[in-house]
Parts: structure tokens; sequence; C-alpha cells
RNA sequence: CGGGGUGUGGCGCAGCUUGGUAGCGCGUCCGCUUUGGGAGCGGAAGGUCGAAGGUUCGAAUCCUUUCACCCCGACCA
């Protein structure tokens, strides 16, 4: 294991990050495959946990799984205009197989929409067959010029959801339904606060009529794009010629839709929570909720303790808890107790000959005050109805790790009007959210953009941000009609 | 892709200017003593110095090329 300290977050942020993912043990490049990465066992399990909260969400929303190719036909790329516009630059090109020349490259999908907007012609012919919700648990792949571990690797694994539909309002609707499942999926499990909006047209998902996007906010004040949720319009029904009889029997094109979420969530999970003294996970995503590092001097200590720790771990595991016991030897007690804090896990029982006699264990959760002395506060909490009270516990950290980042955006969160206050806002390395008047104009945007580094990271929602209310671009002094939120973003 | 930086045992680094065949700390393995906030002592293992060429009697060190990683941009989940 690593020794060096963890470089503290206000020293070098960049750094810090790279730190969590080396001591906690999510990751490391790859290095003999540029811009990718190796997700080691304990950065896996954080995705796993993901996929099945996220898995049970689609399906509750009626869409199932399927499995498309990994390769797709360059010339279906070509289809649709924007898209292979967006796209072309990033796409990792196959042109040898078998030994031979291909006739036509394959490319590795960076995407699905085009080679699902190709079966779902063959598979849709009638407003019967709609609306078609369909998954895709998948790796993609975009030639990306700077990759940072989680954030952007060439290679990353995600969910597409590809749907069609009869009628562009119940496209809207579910592009709307998907975005506040990753709302939801990101308060509930995440316990980080998102904002939902619009995507501005400069911003928007190439081949998109609208996307959809939540945005979260780092501890250092950038944003990241956490999901989206796209309204295809028509464009690829269109390029696909995907078609349906509608019940007068006329031809249609349908209505799509698609959204994504990518293991990129486990740096927005390292950046939403974590400390100068490691991972901070919330329970509900932690691969281990509760480790148990049993304490004793002599043998005959060790077998009485060990017993009792595995008996607690097995009840603990009955009341559904992921229970680990630490029963290494050689390593003290407090190396353990470090090493599992780098980890992330939420809470630490500590089980010795003193809580034998007691028929208890002291309780240690993860970000834990300090007393006088400069000492973590320690719980002590009786056997009986154990699983109950831990389980308390931790659903009170999920609370409060979610709090604490809503605490935390809120007052990085400013209201903007003036040009100078904006600049100011967004000096040097300065990020922050600020909600600030524009034009509407890709013009200006990107005039803010090359000025500050800013970008305008969504038009909030009803019921996010301020309240709507008119003004003049902070920019421009041209009239809007409601502020955006603009940062700088990962 | 432009600019900057870095590649030496699992991790962190020194050595490079002034070429002489590799060293430190941590970790690892074995033994004994330890174990309620990062253990001590003794012994041991582990490195084609990112890679390929070149210069040289001799290259971690000098030259060329190349690969990878990190940071700042531009591009993007």
């Amino acid at each position: 294991m690593a020794q060096a300290k963890i470089k503290p977050r206000a020293e070098d942020y960049a750094q810090w990050y790279q730190d969590i993912i080396q001591h906690a043990d999510l990751a490391e490049p790859a290095g003999v495959v540029k811009g990718c990465m190796v997700i080691k066992p304990h950065g896996y399990a954080i995705w796993e946990a993901m996929q099945a909260d996220l898995d049970r969400r689609f399906k509750a929303t009626g869409h199932k799984n399927a499995a498309f190719p990994l390769l797709i036909p360059m010339s279906f790329l070509e289809k649709e205009a924007e898209h292979v516009e967006g796209f072309a630059p990033e796409l990792a090109v196959v042109t040898h197989a078998g030994g031979k020349e291909l006739e036509e490259a394959y490319c590795i999908r960076p995407t699905s929409e085009t080679i699902i907007g190709h079966f779902f012609a063959k598979w849709i012919d009638s407003h019967r067959d709609l609306p078609l919700l369909i998954n895709q648990w998948a790796n993609v792949m975009r030639w990306e010029l700077r990759t940072r571990m989680f954030l952007r690797t060439s290679e990353f694994f995600w969910q597409e959801g590809h749907t069609a539909h009869a009628t562009h309002d119940e496209a809207k609707e579910e592009v709307a339904r998907m975005l506040d499942v990753y709302r939801d999926f990101a308060r509930e499990m995440m316990a980080m606060p998102v904002v939902r909006g619009i995507k501005s047209a400069h911003e928007r998902f190439a081949g998109a009529l609208e996307t959809l996007t939540i945005e979260a906010m780092m501890q250092d004040g950038k944003a990241l794009q956490s999901g989206t949720s796209h309204d295809l319009g028509q464009n690829f029904g269109k390029a696909f010629d995907v078609t349906f009889q509608n019940a007068e029997g006329e031809r249609e094109y349908v209505w799509q839709t698609s959204w994504g979420l990518s293991t990129r969530m486990i740096g927005a999970l390292i950046m939403t929570h974590s400390d100068d003294d490691g991972l901070v996970l919330p329970p509900r995503l932690a691969p281990i909720h509760v480790v148990i590092v049993p304490i004793y001097r002599k043998d005959e200590e060790r077998d009485a303790v060990l017993e009792a720790a595995d008996r607690i771990a097995a009840d603990l595991r009955d009341d559904g808890l992921r229970v680990e016991v630490d029963k290494r030897t050689g390593m003290k007690p407090g190396a353990k107790y470090y090493e599992w804090e780098r980890k992330g896990v939420p809470m630490r029982l500590e089980i010795g000959p003193r809580d034998l006699e007691q028929r208890a264990v002291m309780s240690k959760m993860r970000l834990a005050e300090l007393d006088e002395r400069g000492r973590p506060m320690k719980e002590t909490l009786p056997w009986d109805g154990l699983g109950v009270e831990i389980g308390k516990r931790l659903d009170r950290f999920q609370e409060e790790l979610y709090e604490r980042a809503l605490k935390m955006r809120e007052e990085n969160t400013h209201l903007v009007d003036t040009w100078d206050d904006f600049v100011a806002a967004f000096e040097g390395s300065k990020s922050s959210f600020v909600y600030a008047h524009w034009d509407g104009t890709t013009e200006t945007e990107l005039a803010i953009k090359e000025a500050t580094k800013a970008t305008i990271r969504c038009i909030p929602l009803e019921g996010e941000g301020p309240p709507p209310e008119p003004g003049k671009c902070i920019k421009t002094g041209e009239p809007s009609a409601q502020r955006v939120l603009f940062a700088k973003n990962y």
C-alpha cells in the first residue's frame, strides 16, 4: 500500500484527486493503452452499486436491457449530419480484421444512436410497437485529447437508454422522466445535489433537438455534467428510416430519445464528498458499510474476540449490511483504521476484550468530530439491536453528506448582475455557480467563455435556481428572459 | 493537438550538471516481541533505470527517435 501522504485539497486539488484514486485503490491508468484505465475491484464495486440501483429504476419505468455491437459501420455515423460532425474527430476506427483490410471500416461505438436506430427500423412497424424502451449497459470509446481518470477516459463504461415514441410529446415526457431518474439517483444514492436544466444550443448533443442535463458542483466550485437526456426529435428516425403506421394508417417517423450516465459519476462522488484523509462514500453506494477491527493481546483473547467479531458480522449481514472483518495479523489497529478511512468505509467497529465484557462495540463514523484532545469521537453500541442502531447511523450519515454538499453548493452560488462582478467570480482558477442573464446567442456565450473560461452549464428548469425574472445580458445588455447557470466545468 | 513537466523495485524519491555498471524511505517476505489511532528489533527478497537506436573501452547519466503519465489550454460524458 502506498505510504506517501494524500496531497491536501487546498494545496493542489488536481493532485488530491489523483491521490484519492490511488490511495483508495479505485483505479489506475492502463499505461499500455493511451487514455484508458483499469478500474480496480474497490472502484468497480462502486460502479456495480450504481448499476444495480439505476437498473432497478430503469426497469421500474418500463425499460428493458439489450446489447448491441461494439463496432459500428462508418457509414452509419454519416447518416446523421450533425452527429458525425460531432463525433468524427474522436472516433477509433477498425480497418483490418481477420488478416485483411475491411471493405468498410468500423468505428468503435462512441455512443449507439446510429446502430440502435438501424435496428429500431427493423423492429418498429406499427404504433402498437411503440413506445420501444431500451437500455444498454456498455463500454464506449471516444479518443479524447486530454484524459483524467473517471472524468474523461478514452474508454468509459455507461448506460445508454434509447427509446422510440409515436409523438413528440411522449418523447419529451420520456426525456424529462429520465432526467428526474438521474436527479433522484444523485440525490438518494450519491447524496449529491444537482441542478436540472437545458443545454444551450452550443453545448447540445450532436444530433439532438434538445439536451437536458443534471449539473453538480464539485468542491472546487467547478461544475460536472453528471447525466444527460436528449430529445432526438425525428433526426435519427429520418436518418435510419424508423417509421411506423399510425392508428389512421399513415406512415410516420418515430420520435426518439437517448439518455446516459457513466463511470464519470465515480469522479463526481470523489469530488463531492471526499476529504484530505481519503475517500468518503455515501453508505448506499459503499461496497463495505462496516469494517470490524478486532483487537487483542494474547492468544486466548484473540480467539474470543474473533469469534465475537464473526458472530456480529454474520448478524449484521443478516440485517442487510455489507460487513468485512479485518483479521489481518501483524498490523496494528491504528494502521487498519487509516487504511479503511482512506478507502471510504462509512463506519468502523472496534471489538476487544473490554467490549466482550460489556457486550458492546466501539463505533466510529468516517467523518467523526474531534474531541478536546483532537481524537475522533467514538460511540459505544451494545450488541443488542446493533444492526438497527448502525442502520440509523448510516442513514443519518447518508443524509448528512447530502446536507453538507448542498450547503457547500449554496455557499458558492451567487446571483451576478454586473460584468465586473462576473469576471471577478471566475478570476484565475476560481469557480462557483453564477446565475446571470444571457441574451440567448451562441456568439455571446462564446465571448463570455473566451473572457472568463466560464460556460453556460444549463438554462435551469422551473423550480431550479432562482425564480425566473427578466433582465439584461451580463455581457451585451440585451434583454434576457431568465438567468442561466454559469460555471467552469470538468 | 499546442505549451510545460515527469518516467529509476509495489509506492514516494535521490543519483544525471562533471559517464565507471544503482541507492534511500515506506511497503513486501521470514523470525521474535507487539496490537484500544500509522509497532520495534534481527534477517531476506525484489530493479532489462519507460522503450528503441546512437556516441563511447564503458550510458540511469550524453545525443536522436518514440511511448506513457501529469498540469495548463483548445475539444468533449
